[in-house]
DNA sequence: TCCTATTTGTCTATATTTAACAAATCATTT
DNA sequence: AAATGATTTGTTAAATATAGACAAATAGGA
């Protein structure tokens, strides 16, 4: 699962922007935005910021992708993921109550 | 939250062992393991298996608490957190099927 | 084939994390 | 209150993981 990515490269590809582009305006090497669409590597939290301006997303959604990932990227190969989410989910909802 | 953490430390005074007699047992430092039942560092792997069987713990209940607490810790300040957790568990449910 | 875009592999710098050790604090008993 | 034992805290070293740079390989057209 590679949801954050994903929309980077589909927004790029929309914009006809190649990775040279926009991994000049992020000011970082061609090959390491390359890893971040495919979810080789991850993004800085800087970077959602920036791109969330430079493709007009909101900054909300896209960061909750990002979040995602890295959750996904945590639990991916474990039988009991589902189990681990939920749980931390309540404990979630129960720290908000606090 | 740290779920796992606190079950460690209620089943450990239950018997009514000091962090010494167990640490010895994990051969770990008892600074280390204190640290562990507090939350303030995270159990490796192999701990699981052992804390398990010294405790005559489900394993698989067991790893869950601590795969959850790996969760939360990489969620519990960020305002998105439930909207992540609810992307990550949609996307792992697809992975399933396919 | 040549040219351009992208990907891959390797290596380094940096950040994070585990864990050890020593010292401080806390609690209990005498 | 002093002494003893248990736990916690602080600091530091070592191990591990990660971001990122660079060079080389690959893919895809004209």
């Amino acid at each position: 699962m590679n949801r954050f990515g994903e929309l980077i490269r589909t927004k790029r590809e929309e914009k006809e922007m190649l990775l040279r582009h926009l991994s000049a305006e992020l000011d970082i090497d061609t090959a390491l935005l390359s890893k971040i669409e495919r979810g080789e590597k991850t993004a800085k939290r800087e970077y959602i910021t920036l791109l969330a301006k430079i493709f007009e997303l909101d900054y909300n959604q896209l960061f909750s992708l990002w979040l995602a990932d890295q959750i996904y990227k945590l639990i991916e190969n474990e039988d009991l993921a589902l189990e681990a989410l939920k749980i931390a989910k309540k404990e979630l909802k129960q720290s908000v109550i606090k």
